[in-house]
DNA sequence: ATATTGCATACCTAATTAGTATGTTATCAG
DNA sequence: CTGATAACATACTAATTAGGTATGCAATAT
């Protein structure tokens, strides 16, 4: 259990366009600035663009901005479009091989885990992950 | 990012063992209660006898106790001995491709949020689980 | 002595991760 | 209206991890 390479990267990318305020960035332009594959980084705003965390404008002037304020977008959100199974910490839904479909009397503690984990990421928005990024760099 | 059946099945094999309270169980007893497979538990409950969560006594009368109060038994430890990696959420750790080690400037971010997320964990010990669970099975 | 247990090691298959490649479609600048 | 520049869609692949299984050895109680 880890964050994976595809939240880690997509953060990077988030924070760029959201520097660029509403100026439309390319993904070429970000994987520049933040060295990252582009092919990798277009897939992942793919998901993005669907879970309506990002606009995107095609053509010679195009690129990416942020589909709403940066204090709206949170972690849990951005996790959730970008990684096909967002933390789904319930056996049952899961359907593994030796779950028992709730006789095992665990439902409701993975629910409870569940909820208090995403409330943990839901808490960080992009504009407080960008603070702490500032932070660290004023240093 | 999910929990995975590792992690599940331990706590299933923990809370059977938890009820014989302080009579050793044996690994194939507890996959009878609780339809596991035997040897990938065995695999399991090294991890946690290594990481001193249960003991072990072979034998006829062998199995295995916990090596703790049950109070003193959370979940972050059961992961981190089941899991090879417990959540390790920093980029830099994990030496991904394209991590640029720190200069992304979200190491803070990620220690920060690995730190939340691990108190969460760590909040649940075996006790409580097990309250939770008794209470479900009260309804 | 022997049955019963844990324990160690190695192995295997399927799924997931982390990308890459190729080609198509929409927009703007000239 | 044409070419460049972008996003977008689909498919593929290599490497790693997950989820087990198999075999055999070591320790203990009867």
């Amino acid at each position: 259990m880890a964050v994976n390479t595809r939240t880690e990267y997509t953060l990077r990318a988030l924070l760029t366009i959201m520097e660029k305020a509403g100026d439309p960035i390319s993904a070429a332009e970000i994987c520049k600035i933040e060295s990252l594959p582009k092919k990798y980084i277009e897939h992942l705003l793919a998901g993005l663009k669907n879970a309506e965390v990002v606009h995107s404008l095609p053509g010679s002037k195009g690129g990416y901005i942020l589909a709403k304020e940066a204090s709206r977008i949170n972690l849990f959100d951005i996790m959730k479009a970008v990684e096909d199974v967002a933390w789904e910490l319930s056996c049952t839904q899961r359907g593994d091989k030796y779950c028992r479909k709730g006789e095992c009397g665990l439902d409701i503690f993975w629910n409870d885990l569940t909820g208090e984990l995403h409330q943990v990421l839901k808490h960080y928005t992009l504009d407080k992950i960008y603070a702490i990024r500032q932070k660290r760099s004023a240093q």
